[in-house]
DNA sequence: TTCAAATCAGGTAAAACTACGTAGTCAGTT
DNA sequence: AACTGACTACGTAGTTTTACCTGATTTGAA
C-alpha cells in the first residue's frame, strides 16, 4: 500500500484527488494540506511514500519547499502537480530532483501509473507536457548560465516594483509609495527587464505572473 | 439521485471531482467534458439536473456558454466552479441566473449541499466567497451603467492589440503587424483603457487576464 | 572586506498617454 | 431607403512617462 500526501491550495481539488487515488487498491491518502506548514512533522510521523505538490511561487516560494523537502526527504518520492509550465520551472525541477510533472489536465492513469511505479531513478511526466520537456531540455543547453541567474535575481525591492506597477502605479507614484527617488525605480524597472529577458515592463509583469512570483486579487 | 454533468478544462480535476461526487449516495456523474461541444445534445439526452462548469472566457467565450444554457435549458440547475472571482464576472452570473458560484477552494460539502438542496431559486455561494459577494452587490449599485459596457465592448481589433502587447510588441510594432497605423494603434489603446476603467496599459494587461480574455503560454 | 543590493542622478531618445477632431464601413433598425 | 450606432481608421499636437546610457555612493550581510 503505497502511502500519499498531498499539497494544494485548493481544498475542493485537494479531496477530489483524495477520493479518486483511494479508489485504487493498491494506494492511500494519509493526509492533504494547503500549505508547507508543519509538512515536515507530517511527513516524518506519517511515514508518507510519495508526495503530491501543487507549486505556487506566490505564497512562500514553493520552489524553496520542494528543494527543502527534496533533501531532507531522499526516500518521499516527490511529483509536481501544476499548471505552471514554463521551461525554468521544468528544469529547475528536473535539477532539483524531482520524481515527476504533471499538468492538472494529465490522464488520471498516468499519475498513478507513476506513483504506482517504485522507481526512483526515472523522472516520470505527462504526456501533455513530453514536448515541452524535450524543448526544454534542448533549449538548457543554449543557455545553461542564465536560468539559475534568472531565477534567483529578482530581488526583494525588485519585487515591490513590480506589485505596485501591478496596480497601475507609475514611477512617480512608485516612487513616493516606497520614499525613493524616481530615478531609483527606474534602475529598478529597467533591471527587471533585463533579468527577466524582455522589451517592456508589460513583458516583466507577465514574467512574474507565469513564474508565479507574485498573486493578484482575481487569480 | 441528483443526475450531474461537469465541464472542466482539466481532465484530472474532472474525474476526481467525479468521484469525490460520485461517493455521494444521492448523486451521480453522468458525463464530463472538457468543453462545450456537443454538450446541448449531451445535455437534453442524457436528462441532466445539476452542472457544473469551470467559466474559462478565453476559449469559446464561456460567459456566453453560460448564458445560452441558461436560456435553453432553464430547469438544470448551473454551478460555477471557478478561480475567477472578480466582481464583473460575479455580478454577471447572478445577473445570468446561475444557481451557484464556487471557487475551487469551496469545502466539499458545501457544494453538496449546494447541490443536494433542490432550490433552483436562490443563488448558492461558496463562504470564501462571501464577503466578495457581498462587496460586490454594494459595488454594483455604485457603478450600475458601467458593468455591461465594460463587459460586452471589447472588440475583436482591440483583443488583437491586447494579445500583441502582451507578446511585448510596442504600438509602432503591431501597427506594422496589422497594417494600420500607428495612431490607430494608439486609439484602441487608449480605448481599452477607459474601457477597462484602468491607468495604463498593464491595466489592461491585468484585466484580460483576470477575467480570461486571453491565454497565454504558461498560464 | 568583499560583494550584491539598494540608492541616487545626469542626459537623451523613444514610447506612451491625453485631448481633440474627422470619416468610412458595416449591421441592424425603422 | 434612410438612419443609427458601433467599430475601425487616421490625423495634429502636446505632455508625461519609460527606456537606455552612463556614472556613482551607501548599506548590509556573508
Amino acid at each position: 500500500m503505497i502511502k500519499i500526501a498531498i499539497v494544494d491550495e485548493n481544498r475542493l481539488f485537494r479531496k477530489s484527488i483524495e477520493t479518486l487515488l483511494n479508489s485504487y487498491d493498491n494506494m492511500k491518502v494519509i493526509f492533504d494540506t494547503q500549505d508547507g506548514n508543519d509538512l515536515h512533522e507530517k511527513l516524518i510521523e506519517s511515514n508518507i511514500d510519495v508526495l503530491l505538490i501543487d507549486i505556487q511561487l506566490n505564497k512562500m516560494n514553493g520552489i524553496a519547499l520542494v528543494e527543502s523537502l527534496r533533501t531532507k526527504f531522499p526516500k518521499i518520492r516527490i511529483f509536481i502537480i501544476t499548471q505552471i509550465n514554463t521551461k525554468e520551472i521544468i528544469l529547475k525541477m528536473i535539477e532539483i530532483g524531482m520524481d515527476g510533472f504533471f499538468s492538472k489536465n494529465t490522464e488520471p492513469m498516468q499519475l498513478k501509473n507513476a506513483i504506482s511505479a517504485m522507481d526512483s531513478s526515472c523522472f516520470h511526466y505527462d504526456s501533455d507536457l513530453e514536448i515541452m520537456i524535450k524543448e526544454t531540455l534542448l533549449w538548457e543547453k543554449r543557455n545553461q548560465t542564465k536560468i539559475k541567474y534568472s531565477f534567483t535575481s529578482i530581488t526583494k525591492r525588485e519585487m515591490e516594483v513590480i506589485k505596485l506597477a501591478c496596480q497601475e502605479y507609475n514611477s512617480i507614484e512608485i516612487a513616493d509609495i516606497l520614499n525613493i527617488n524616481v530615478r531609483t525605480v527606474e534602475t529598478h524597472r529597467k533591471r527587471l527587464i533585463e533579468k527577466t529577458n524582455t522589451k517592456n515592463f508589460i513583458g516583466v509583469v507577465l514574467y512574474a505572473l507565469k513564474n508565479r512570483l507574485l498573486t493578484i486579487e482575481g487569480f
